[in-house]
DNA sequence: CAGAAAGATTAACGCCATTTTAACTTCCAC
DNA sequence: GTGGAAGTTAAAATGGCGTTAATCTTTCTG
């Protein structure tokens, strides 16, 4: 039989390590380890596994954290976090910084092997990208038109500089979701904006001030308070 | 007629294991019975038991606490806790350490039938995700999604703040599982939170007030008296 | 190439949603 | 009843967000 792929599991504690490499094994894959930072992104470059386990609490002057920021400057496939408790900013650190999925412990052999098996099906579908469809939203009297680069309000045409226009269509395409400071910045101005978010700010004043009827009671662009922004959902679509 | 799945009685009383024994058989369960920690350690890595019964007043060097601190660390399946008396520290430091559910002696075989039913549900729910974390949760009239940031009840929308939505997505993400107030606080504020927790009562009076019909009797969360809180769980859904 | 215009960034400040504190009431177990 | 635990409400404190204006940078244009 042949493997189903090769998994690098990146893991301090001999135990944790056995059990997961008898899981893995046990389902057809074929297990590397590697028990520390350095050795993980030597291990990646030299057999390209075609997912890794990644525990955050590493040893060693490397911590998980790191070894995620290098191996997504040119590592594609899937990137799984392996972590003890569940903490919420951990979480979501991890998630922007590109992990395709998040595992506490404790978990069951037949939930590490779906959800590898979904990370490794998602990475299939996101290469050969077929998707890419929607070329305008709308909601009430706005409309954006992401192929032409135009917004519309009330039929009036309005101008929208670069980086307005960019900030628009990132919320557009994803209408009805919180977009987080970060991840808007991140999009917009590439991985090393700065951590304050007042640019941003100034630039969703600005926005609101160019399609809002009423900039303080904006009606398109909704702010999420301590998270992030929302563009209104249409309650007919999606 | 096939078995509804093994369940392993970590339990030293002659007669309780008696009693144990019978309701699970009668009602088509398989039971296997260890007398102390460690029998109880080489049991569960030999059989996978689909759940466990763990009473935490056990003899010897390994007492129930322990069991359930190295249980965790690989056995991902649901493991409810046996305990004598209201012993509530014993109780809550339990459920901080994973624990699925609880049962108080002296208890009845329907009821303990239903608990046992209802981890074995969850588990299998959770395993089973061939996909991704689930992005919704509801029951009755309520739901949250957790991808888009939003909770509605009786399709009315309805806002609520950064905190209080934490608390909310970390309930429902469990439901049914008592989440302890220490657990809670510190999924939100931080390892560091405060021994007090009026402030997550706070938190809740705004929750219910926003999403339960008659605040006074929440349908949705649920307080356990001297543990927490616990997500309603919709028997009916899939 | 210079000067102007538009755009992007920085700085400062006031307001208000959110969070926390505090005081009090209600509920439940013994 | 009594005492501890949970619920409720209002007020104080905090900090995040929106906004305006000033400064710096780029692009346009004659």
């Amino acid at each position: 039989m042949p493997t189903l792929g090769k998994i690098l599991i990146v893991e301090d504690e001999e135990a944790i390590v056995h059990v997961l490499v008898s899981i893995l094994s046990a389902n057809g894959y074929t297990a590397l380890v590697a028990k520390n930072g350095s050795e993980a992104l030597l291990m990646a470059s030299s057999h390209i596994p075609d997912a890794i386990l990644l525990d955050l609490g590493l040893p060693g002057d490397l911590d998980g954290v790191d070894v995620l920021k290098k191996l997504r400057q040119w590592y594609g496939k899937p990137v799984l976090i392996v972590s003890a408790r569940d903490q919420e900013t951990e979480k979501v650190e991890a998630l922007d910084l590109g992990a395709d999925d998040y595992i506490t412990k404790p978990f069951g052999s037949s939930e590490l092997i779906a959800r590898i098996r979904a990370a490794l099906r998602n990475s299939v579908k996101k290469m050969s990208g077929d998707d890419l469809p929607a070329t305008s939203y709308s909601v009430g009297d706005f409309t954006i038109d992401f192929d032409k680069h135009t917004v519309t309000v009330d039929g009036e045409s309005v101008h929208l500089t670069q980086i307005e226009f960019k900030i628009v269509e990132l919320l557009a395409r994803q209408p009805g979701k919180v977009l987080t400071y970060g991840y808007i910045q991140s999009h917009i101005w590439g991985p090393f904006f700065t951590e304050d978010n007042k640019i941003l700010r100034v630039n969703m004043a600005h926005i609101r001030r160019k399609i809002e009827k009423n900039p303080a009671e904006p009606q398109y662009i909704l702010t999420e308070m301590g998270l992030g922004y929302r563009m209104a959902e249409n309650p007919d679509q999606d």
